[in-house]
DNA sequence: CTTTTTTTGAATTTGAATTTCAATTTCAAT
DNA sequence: ATTGAAATTGAAATTCAAATTCAAAAAAAG
């Protein structure tokens, strides 16, 4: 996606930092991961390109990216924070399977209106929200099921 | 409440543990506490008393509480484990102020209906789930506009 | 009472997150 | 091209809660 380094290289000068190599190089693997990566993930695949990159510096440009609204962290149980596209990625939810840890992201418009009148309901401004529901998913109840 | 102690009695002799005097404390610790408490926060009120519970076994405690089905762990923002009453407390979502921390327990069965049409959908079998919404709460909002 | 088992808790270890700091790179000014 | 100030990098150190270890203390069994 060529725009999203361009929101990366916006964020960057409104800041007084620059688009380095590495920044673009792990920018570039974060957007090209199909799934959620954890920081040690996206270091593993970093450290192999040509730019090279260390782990304090995937670091510390994943924070970047978290601030430029471009990653952004999700944590679906373990204590190791991942982070997920954000930037061209609608707000969703998770159903997260607890036998194989994978997971879909969906979004249902009737919840999100539910969500805000609740709000309403207990004069709260709402800014952001998570939900996630844990379970079982398709295939593991039928690998069960069937062995 | 008295049942609790019998739950947690009944679990401990499954597992062919004994209810000690410490761990009749932690227990009472946790349930007299109002609000999520860390095992540094249980930790810090159980060592005040008579019989004396060390970190450790405040940390052990918290698990086995959590294994009972007692206590439960919540995770409203920071990275440390919080827990919070479980046994005769029913399923919730959390309303959680950014500026000052407080939460409200809230529940919509709507929502939930919802929630469970989504599974539905994509064919999933729920057990549990997760809902935080994050923002301002009435006292903040008017501490801002009014200060 | 003696032996065995469980429990306790101080101390240690672990592991991910974060910070430090010296070396390196970048870049604007000369 | 050269200099030097500022930004960047990354190995190493630090932090801090979580988890484990192990010897002493307590409880239970014989």
């Amino acid at each position: 996606m060529r725009d999203v380094q361009d929101v990366f290289a916006g964020f960057l000068e409104k800041r007084g930092l620059s688009l380095t190599r590495q920044r673009r190089e792990i920018l570039g693997v974060f957007l090209d991961a199909k799934r959620h990566l954890t920081v040690e993930g996206v270091y593993n695949i970093a450290k192999k390109k040509v730019v090279r990159a260390g782990y304090t510096t995937v670091f510390r440009t994943m924070k970047l990216l978290r601030e430029a609204g471009i990653a952004k962290e999700v944590n679906l149980g373990g204590k190791i924070v991942k982070y997920e596209r954000r930037y061209g990625h609608e707000h969703h939810d998770h159903l997260v399977c607890l036998e194989c840890g994978s997971f879909v992201e969906a979004l249902d418009p009737e919840i999100e209106k539910l969500q805000n009148k609740l709000c309403n309901k207990f004069d709260f401004t709402p800014r952001r929200h998570r939900m996630e529901i844990f379970g079982t998913c398709r295939r593991c109840r039928r690998r069960k099921h069937k062995p």
